[in-house]
DNA sequence: GTGACACATTGACAAACATCTATCATTGCT
DNA sequence: AGCAATGATAGATGTTTGTCAATGTGTCAC
């Protein structure tokens, strides 16, 4: 059996809604950890623990500048999350 | 917040292995349970999970035929979730 | 009907995961 | 140095999820 944990991988990334919201939010562009807890029902340390999957997945980053972290889509990896899920969707054709 | 459950939902069903697996073996066309077993480390029990929740996913379908049962890729539930991928990846350009 | 086969369902268990409280590390201000 | 603010880390807890053994359901052959 093949090894799929680069796409589970991927996918897992995505399957919380928290993960969505925070993602959705980064839309607007560069947000620092204080102003995405702001309109989240988690704790602190909640979001420390998604934004660190989504930040290892590759499709956030990170910009520390002085006491705040910036964080924001990493277009770079989000791309290559695309093309691995298109890679294999696209098998199935459409 | 609002609700992400559709698209977490999506992701949650592609976010094991053995799901995954399962999915590229059905490209070749319509298999039987036991046919898709003969390749896997899992019990038989196992299986009618995972079928139970791509199945309930929409990307898969089932057909009744005698004592098997046929999976296959149900194109129109395959291209409902890749609408629903896209409309959510599709934010970030590219 | 009896037995064999294909698959689903139930119940139990362990691993994975999200979440919290408490604490630590770093930075900036006074 | 002392203190407040930002965010990460550690440990504990409850929930979800993947897994299997045992059992149930439906079908076919005899």
């Amino acid at each position: 059996m093949k090894d799929y944990s680069a796409i589970t991988k991927v996918f897992k990334a995505f399957d919380d809604e928290n993960r969505i919201h925070i993602l959705n939010a980064l839309r607007d562009g560069e947000k620092c950890a204080c102003d995405l807890l702001a309109d989240m029902r988690i704790s602190q340390p909640t979001l420390s623990h998604h934004m660190k999957i989504l930040c290892d997945s590759g499709v956030v980053r990170a910009r520390k500048e002085g006491k705040w972290i910036h964080y924001s889509i990493n277009q770079n990896g989000l791309k290559d999350a695309i093309d691995l899920l298109w890679s294999f969707f696209g098998k199935f054709g459409t």
